[in-house]
DNA sequence: CCCGCATCTTGCCATTGACAAGATCGCACG
DNA sequence: CGTGCGATCTTGTCAATGGCAAGATGCGGG
């Protein structure tokens, strides 16, 4: 009934996407239901389906624009160090990839929620894709490069780095006495401990 | 109507939590329905309420369970650890704690995935309680003490990086090319790295 | 001009979570 | 011994949801 003439052609698929990701910032991923995303973009309880099969795939879509957004926050850094030709081989290229993941988490928390669901996901494809490239960015990253013999375990050591810290700030596991303090820059901390010599005591 | 006299004393709440588990482990978080529970312990589909309340109780009861499993198994490696008066201070305990919260994510898929959605529990006292006591325990195993100047940061750098890559491996986020890989080798040697001097190249 | 297709709507059904009211059992207490 | 109370479980019910089917609507190409 609403706003008839204002569908019917183009945004709906986008206006959903916007509606679940506010959704799930507001009130999680599990008070997301089609019906009250129809609700929000002012349309029947069946349209979301005609865009998106499904709650998965719904789920999915908004996954796939999530590993788009971070993939390309991961680029830019990537092509900004790869351009002069020094740093390359150091650590600081990975770790402002660490504090890029982690920020993106923290700005699109909608996203990265859904990211790292399978459950909630439907393995397309397209998914696959968008991951690969994240992943690619990641090893890329290491230094000595991404076909150096410690590729494999720097990335994937960062990338838990990263991702822990990300998982933990994000649902709260931390906050408790942390509240307050920026977790950019907690990270940063972190990751500098991790990559630095162990202490042998001041 | 079955088993009539088997329950109705005792170990329903038993029997569900490890149902839940089950269910969890067999078709993820998302398949758990109340009703499905009541199904497999033969009981009506409202008695689960009476055990935990809500949904979210019998989540919040699994994460409990979850954080006292995980507690008791880093007690003891602390335990162990700290009765020799040789390596406090140094990295093991901590290296030996990561890898036993690997292993328990692995081996605990199911209170794992509870433990860390707080959209599906309650907050109550007694999860509270649970999660500090996990804190506390990784906290203590810094070198330098829990009050020593890094504790902080240390404990959550080890913590993010253990979290992380425990959660990446559960969701299978990268096990495309590193399956069949043993993941707590894998872990090992990532936090070998992580907490190693920085590469000067060989 | 008309047909086809994408888009959206209406109607429907099984499942679920939650609640209310009643049944059943054990146990303490008189 | 029996009686009443509370814990445990059942039956009945309701609104909300996901998903399917069938129909309406409107745009663009033939």
């Amino acid at each position: 009934m609403p706003n008839r003439d204002a569908y019917h052609h183009g945004d709906l698929r986008r206006t959903l996407l916007a509606a679940a990701r506010d959704l799930i910032a507001e009130r999680g991923v599990g008070a997301v239901s089609l019906r009250e995303l129809a609700r929000r973009a002012g349309v029947s309880h069946a349209a979301p389906a005609h865009h998106f099969t499904d709650k998965a795939g719904l789920f999915t879509a908004l996954a796939v624009e999530g590993y788009g957004l971070l993939g390309d926050t991961l680029a830019a850094a990537s092509a900004d160090a790869g351009a002069p030709p020094a740093p390359v081989g150091g650590l600081a290229l990975l770790r402002e990839l660490g504090v890029r993941y982690v920020r993106f988490a923290l700005a699109h928390p909608a996203h990265f929620d859904v990211m790292f669901r399978p459950e909630l996901c439907r393995e397309t494809t397209e998914l696959a894709a968008a991951r690969e490239r994240t992943e690619r960015l990641l090893r890329a990253a290491v230094p000595g490069g991404p076909t150096g013999p410690r590729a494999e375990v720097y990335s994937l050591a960062a990338w838990s780095a990263a991702h822990g810290f990300a998982t933990l700030w994000r649902d709260g596991s931390l906050s408790p006495d942390r509240d307050g303090a920026d977790p950019e820059e907690l990270f940063l901390a972190a990751a500098d401990t991790l990559f630095a010599p162990a202490p042998a005591g001041p």
